[in-house]
DNA sequence: GCTTGATATGTTATACCATAACACTTATCA
DNA sequence: TGATAAGTGTTATGGTATAACATATCAAGC
């Protein structure tokens, strides 16, 4: 499983959100290939927008890279902030059109519950994602909810109601925080 | 299970999000007793601030009462316009404290993908609710999410993550938009 | 090429959602 | 009855998101 950061988007924890380094939770991330890993993602991503004639445009495609390089829950107006310095772009309605783009190709995720974006853990791959959210300190990790998709898929069947997307997302105590308390 | 209509709060779909009534869809509540549906409710909550020696003041109940009474999705500042006519509050940090003591209670539940709050369909008993979001006209039905939530659950202790609280928001269309397309 | 329609971007303005902070009041209980 | 906690009133501001319209770019058929 993999656990992101939240970066200094407005939610309950802010305060205590400052990047965290070291502990056992992010121990996974700290070790891999970050470049070669976001090189990875962001040619699948090119490779699937090939393949169905959508356009990954520069924009597109350094949005999703700022998402895999920062490696944790990004606001919108983070991004933007990213955009404006690097000349690509300066206003909302920028960074909104290519999130709501690599969020409709699955590139990325909304955790709605903190308005925040974060590139997909699972790129290319069929999943259903379900986030869990530290109360504390506001880390997220994107865990697999096939199970869960597909109960609430059925109850919904039930009622005559099509699912298209699920969104799950679950607040409580990370690994290191429970450990604390 | 209870359909909720939108209400004229920001969303997706909001110029076609007026209420609807006569559809199969809301047929359920149309011909139940609405007053002792309130009443009850808010017995119940009452009761459970009593037991609890919880405050279960005159704005608390008002917004309880109103969610109850619009018995459809509604937003922070669409509650605050009721209270404002009636003359119990004006300012924004009203309506959120109340809707934040209901929703702690488990009287009110938000839904995070169109930032409104619901009055709990199962106010008083232990359930898992998930909600299901129509996208084309915004409607919202409270189900039962038990399994689902069981299983998310314990795909986080397998990651170290105490599950407090699960946020499970299903996008799709409801049987009547369904039938539509 | 050139037209045409679709898609994407630039920009302004605005709407909507939510809380920090502080003064004041009311309830609870030792 | 005085101390403490909980709730309310109010001002101000911060953070999130989109409508609307102008312009530019791309892809396909003539």
């Amino acid at each position: 499983m993999l656990w992101y950061n939240i970066s200094s988007i407005h939610t309950p924890c802010r305060d205590t959100a400052t990047p965290r380094h070291g502990g056992p939770a992010h121990a996974r991330f700290q070790s891999h290939d970050h470049r070669a890993c976001i090189a990875a993602a962001v040619t699948a991503a090119d490779a699937h927008c090939r393949a169905r004639g959508l356009h990954f445009t520069p924009q597109r495609r350094r949005v999703l890279e700022i998402l895999l390089d920062g490696h944790r829950a990004m606001g919108a107006y983070d991004i933007l902030e990213r955009l404006r310095d690097e000349g690509l772009g300066s206003q909302p309605p920028v960074a909104y059109r290519a999130l709501d783009f690599l969020v409709a190709q699955g590139f990325a995720h909304k955790i709605e519950r903190i308005n925040a974006f974060v590139a997909c853990a699972h790129s290319g791959a069929e999943h259903d994602p379900a986030f869990l959210i530290c109360r504390v300190c506001c880390a997220v990790a994107e865990a697999e909810a096939g199970p869960a998709r597909t109960a609430i898929t059925a109850a919904a069947r039930g009622a005559g109601f099509r699912v298209e997307r699920v969104a799950i997302e679950a607040e409580g105590l990370c690994p290191r925080c429970a450990e604390a308390a």
